[in-house]
DNA sequence: ACCCAGGGTCATA
DNA sequence: TATGACCATGGG
């Protein structure tokens, strides 16, 4: 059994599940609302949140700003985490809204973005990283839990990997490519909602045959 | 009843 | 630096 490259795998994923048009949203704005609000949270119920949101037609960086904090709250609710979130949201499109949106912020470049997105309060390296790559158009790999423990189980990296380095790994190995990089996490999500923990690892896994123990499923919980 | 979901912050040692 | 508690809804 020899390691399959990350093209590979690419490849096998992109054979098995096709394109996944990511990220599902009407605007860039509704993207970067949708990162924070899916944190550790089932997409379906962010879903639900947004759903409120535009019912409510406050899916704009003013209305989100200006809003009424605890009112928000109770419109995100189904996103759970929901006081935190609004919190989350409104420190967020302040500073869209003043800094982002018609100021050249978003023209900076990726790594100068980042940095401000990662100083915000409640966005993290990944919450940065799918608003970098999905709403910006900016060729950033984003690492999730899912691509930590799929890596690790395909032997490209160590337990317990960074951040940093598990995102190093991949911006070394691939072409610096906007399309590749949004289509490829995508499939990796995807690969792991059929192959779970409830579900495990079955014949029709496109990395079967590259999986040392496909059978032992990883907890997500040890690769934070 | 438990575990998890397209994470992040904060307190503690 | 590295764990652990906490956030909190909804589906399996």
């Amino acid at each position: 059994m020899q390691k399959l490259t990350l093209p590979e795998v690419y490849e096998r994923l992109f054979t098995a599940y096709g394109e996944q048009h990511w990220w599902p949203a009407d605007s860039p704005f509704e993207v970067m609302l949708g990162a924070i609000l899916t944190q550790n949270t089932s997409w379906q119920n962010v879903e639900k949140a947004i759903a409120n949101l535009k019912q409510h037609e406050i899916l704009h960086c003013e209305s989100v700003a200006n809003s009424n904090l605890s009112e928000l709250a109770e419109i995100i609710r189904p996103s759970g985490s929901y006081k935190q979130k609004a919190r989350y949201l409104q420190h967020f499109s302040w500073f869209y809204l003043h800094h982002g949106k018609h100021a050249g912020l978003i023209k900076l470049p990726p790594g100068i973005l980042r940095k401000q997105l990662l100083a915000l309060y409640g966005i993290g390296p990944e919450t940065a990283d799918s608003i970098l790559l999905y709403a910006l158009d900016k060729p950033v790999f984003v690492i999730d839990a899912y691509t930590k423990r799929l890596f690790t189980r395909l032997q490209h990296v160590e337990h317990q990997p960074t951040y940093d380095s598990m995102q190093r790994y991949f911006h070394q190995r691939l072409p610096e490519d906007l399309l590749l990089f949004q289509e490829f996490h995508a499939l990796i999500v995807e690969h792991a909602k059929r192959y779970c923990r409830s579900k495990p690892l079955c014949t029709q896994c496109p990395l079967l045959d590259h999986c040392p123990a496909p059978t032992q499923a990883i907890p997500l919980a040890r690769l934070a």
